[in-house]
DNA sequence: TAAATACTGTTAAATAAATAACAGTACAAA
DNA sequence: TTTGTACTGTTATTTATTTAACAGTATTTA
């Protein structure tokens, strides 16, 4: 009935991927082009093209051959399994400089996921509308988010508050969280938690930069 | 000789922990905290003790049974490892929301990586300093980065600027590239790239949301 | 001083993910 | 036609990562 069943062993890695695929192949519909091969779509990720395949294959999807890929059925199949059918519904935990970069990302992006509020302390902030989204108070959280029925959380507040607005979203009903600061919170096993630093992502860069340098001395 | 070397096959995985751990054992130093047991490390990261217990076995370090492990000495330690010895230097292009939010981010971290150049295109903000770090026009790239010996470029421009920018950064002689921009650039073999997208990782949250939602439907 | 407890550290096993190998096929060129 | 080429799709293998199992031990409790 429901086609995610049979998609719900789907590897973690193969979920992540079909939305770079489906990111990739948008902006390849923008110019035009109507069929990708599986080793166009590995240039552009920097994977193989076996994997590629591979990755369509777990979904059912089929190519041609010697035409490659429809990129639209394509994108409609990637839509159908990693999209919910209605919308689903964020809020944004504080406006500041991460919080705006956010917002006006998601604004000009056509896709299942909507940035529907914002919440802030700031009374200069709050009952303001930025990028067309509303900025609420906190004390707004319990209502807007059961109303709304906003199921996803991006907490970009000052490091400190991060556990406070994460338990204040979980007390709200919230079903996943998306925590960008560097405080790391608790958060109950039903709801899906993801934590993204900045500095890990660059101190694991440094780490592999600093190795290849290492081995280049070497060699001389 | 260098410790370095003899880290060279740590797990990817193992690394990218590593500086979570740091990340968390400053934050315990700072509450006064001396000692930690693996399972407290391992309830802040989400992981399990055991998880824990095996990266530090990796990098060679042992706890005091019924003491755990020794903060100061698990965070020199790491250093060590993940660090380079000369503080490696950072570039971001692009001094927009995005911009502007990494490096605040970066200003009150005490950390090997430093944030040292700005480049932008917007004569309003070249010349100019942002919390103390100068912004150059685009023109300046080449040789600030070889002078200033800048390892890692950081791509905050519009999208559609991301692919000349790392081109720039390239021809600079750039070693590691993060690119948050959701357009996929090339760069050669030898420059260490990541390509990091909220999309994806919200539309990640999102799927394993409707999943358990799923679940949770089927149980009534 | 013996047993229970609460940890660490290591090896072994299981699981997840990526890669390789290769069979199959439409099309083009000879 | 036949052969070569350039692809797809699938299974088998390898590699990477996590988890389990358990031996070892300092400390407390009885
Ligand atoms: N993960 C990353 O890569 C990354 C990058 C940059 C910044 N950060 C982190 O993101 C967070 C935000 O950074 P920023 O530069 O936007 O900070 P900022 O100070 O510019 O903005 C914080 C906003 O949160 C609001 N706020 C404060 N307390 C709040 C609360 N309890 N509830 C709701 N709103 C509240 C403030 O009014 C402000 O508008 C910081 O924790 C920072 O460390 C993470
Ligand atoms: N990965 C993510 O999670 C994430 C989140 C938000 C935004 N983004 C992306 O990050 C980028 C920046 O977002 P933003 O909100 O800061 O945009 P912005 O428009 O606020 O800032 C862009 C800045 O880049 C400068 N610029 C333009 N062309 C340039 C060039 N060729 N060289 C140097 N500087 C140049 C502009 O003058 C401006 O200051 C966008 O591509 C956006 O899509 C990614």
């Amino acid at each position: 009935m429901d086609a995610t069943h049979a998609f719900e062993h789907l590897p973690h890695k193969t979920i992540e991927r079909l939305s770079q695929y489906r990111r990739a192949l948008l902006i390849c519909l923008e110019n035009k082009k109507t069929h990708i091969f599986s080793h166009e779509i590995a240039k552009i990720q920097h994977i193989t093209s076996v994997q590629v395949r591979r990755d369509l294959m777990l979904i059912g999807y089929s190519g041609t051959l010697r035409q490659g890929y429809n990129i639209q059925e394509l994108i409609d199949l990637i839509g159908e399994i990693i999209d919910s059918e209605e919308l689903t519904k964020v809020a944004v935990m504080g406006l500041g400089d991460l919080g705006r970069a956010l917002v006006n990302y998601f604004h000009d992006k056509r896709s299942k996921l909507d940035i529907v509020a914002i919440f802030d302390i700031n009374p200069d902030k709050t009952g303001t509308l930025f990028n067309g989204v509303p900025c609420y108070s906190v004390e707004e959280i319990p209502t807007i988010i059961q109303e709304e029925n906003i199921s996803i959380g991006i907490i970009t507040v000052p490091a400190v508050q991060a556990p406070v607005t994460a338990g204040r979203l979980v007390k709200a009903g919230i079903k996943g969280i998306l925590n960008y600061t560097p405080t790391p919170i608790q958060v109950p096993n039903d709801v899906y938690l993801e934590e993204l630093d900045m500095i890990t992502t660059l101190e694991k860069i440094a780490f592999y930069v600093k190795l290849s340098d290492e081995k280049n001395a070497l060699k001389q």
